[in-house]
DNA sequence: CGCGATTTTGACCCTATTCAAAGTCAGTGG
DNA sequence: CCACTGACTTTGAATAGGGTCAAAATCGCG
């Protein structure tokens, strides 16, 4: 969705620190969210305790567009800074708006894709190709690539969160990075700043 | 969504063989299908050949409403029965009728929200509870369970269906039936039909 | 400089997979 | 009605991949 269309909408601005929840799953809901600084992960947890990151969202991104209440929790990964606009204005804009409309719909659509195939790679590639493909999908992160190949990367968040995203754990992740530096296949630059050499021009 | 408000609308029925692709993800979406009659799977390929189940359809679901282009693939599980509605005239309805855009929009969102929920468990349940779970909602699935407690449920799909869903092999989750037996949670009532025991009144 | 959070390492274990083969079922045609 | 066939299910033995537990090392930050 552009943004030019939701500017014409009341919007705030939003500063939420590292760590804290931006709204909780199954709480009713009131606004969407646009990414402008940071990183924010959409999780849900088990009954069992167990959480799960189900996709972290970067700036220009959207997300919490929720009719009725929130369909996953929100939690600030950095400090950030988020635009805010009211669901009900959305929906409004939505009326007369087919174009506004459609693109919204499609978004939602887009989720539906992406964690369909989240699912199937977590389900299916073994745990090098996993964070493989995490580094290959977050390199063309504007604000977390750098753009050039091979691409240089800063995670923004711990091995903890990429482990949950990842369905793995944290000691997992260590020995996995290890591995694919071993195998020449990244090489870091730095704690959490990873060069993916795999990923150099042809 | 309810029935009425899609009857308004052009609409015809449509019967899908045992195994046949409904449609395929990436394909150009043009209508919205109802299921009448049967089971549906909703899929995704992985590079590597290995496919995912990300959800299976029953009667009065709907599936298929992708704007642009479908986001899973479609193939029917049994002989089927469908209503298929253009997407134009769908779309059109939900321009002039707020309430019907509300819930179709609902639809996406609790989509979002169950395949999260299935990640979470699939990623965190060790196999006899997923398969427990898988059955336990199943059972409250009118055209699959009989209501009653403890439930009878006819599973309408193979293992390498269900296997695929839970993200198991058919072999594990002939093993898993054969603990859970053992362990008297469930007995089998003839083939692919069980009873569910550990969901009996309290 | 010191603390808490994060990352790393090692040893061991466990669950589900793999591979291979036999058994069972439903539907088909004789 | 029965034999046949292909798909599905079951079983067994061996294995691997990632998890667990525990502890040490490192980092970022005040």
């Amino acid at each position: 969705m552009k943004k030019s269309a939701l500017e014409a909408l009341p919007h705030w601005r939003v500063s939420i620190a590292k760590g804290r929840t931006i709204y909780i799953e199954g709480e009713p809901s009131s606004t969407l969210y646009r990414v402008e600084r940071g990183c924010v992960r959409l999780l849900v947890d088990g009954t069992d305790g167990a959480r799960q990151i189900i996709s972290f969202q970067f700036p220009t991104q959207l997300f919490g567009y929720c009719l009725d209440t929130r369909n996953t929790s929100a939690e600030a990964v950095t400090d950030v800074e988020l635009t805010a606009y009211p669901i009900s204005a959305v929906i409004e804009l939505g009326a007369q708006n087919q174009k506004a409309a459609f693109e919204l719909l499609d978004t939602a659509n887009a989720a539906v894709q992406r964690l369909a195939h989240h699912l199937q790679g977590v389900s299916h590639l073994p745990a090098d190709a996993r964070v493989m493909w995490f580094l290959e999908r977050l390199s063309r992160e504007p604000a977390v690539g750098d753009g050039r190949m091979p691409p240089t990367i800063r995670l923004p968040m711990t091995y903890g969160d990429v482990a949950a995203y990842l369905n793995l754990t944290p000691q997992t992740l260590s020995r996995v990075f290890r591995q694919l530096e071993d195998s020449q296949r990244i090489h870091r630059a730095g704690s959490r700043v990873f060069v993916v050499d795999a990923l150099a021009p042809a």
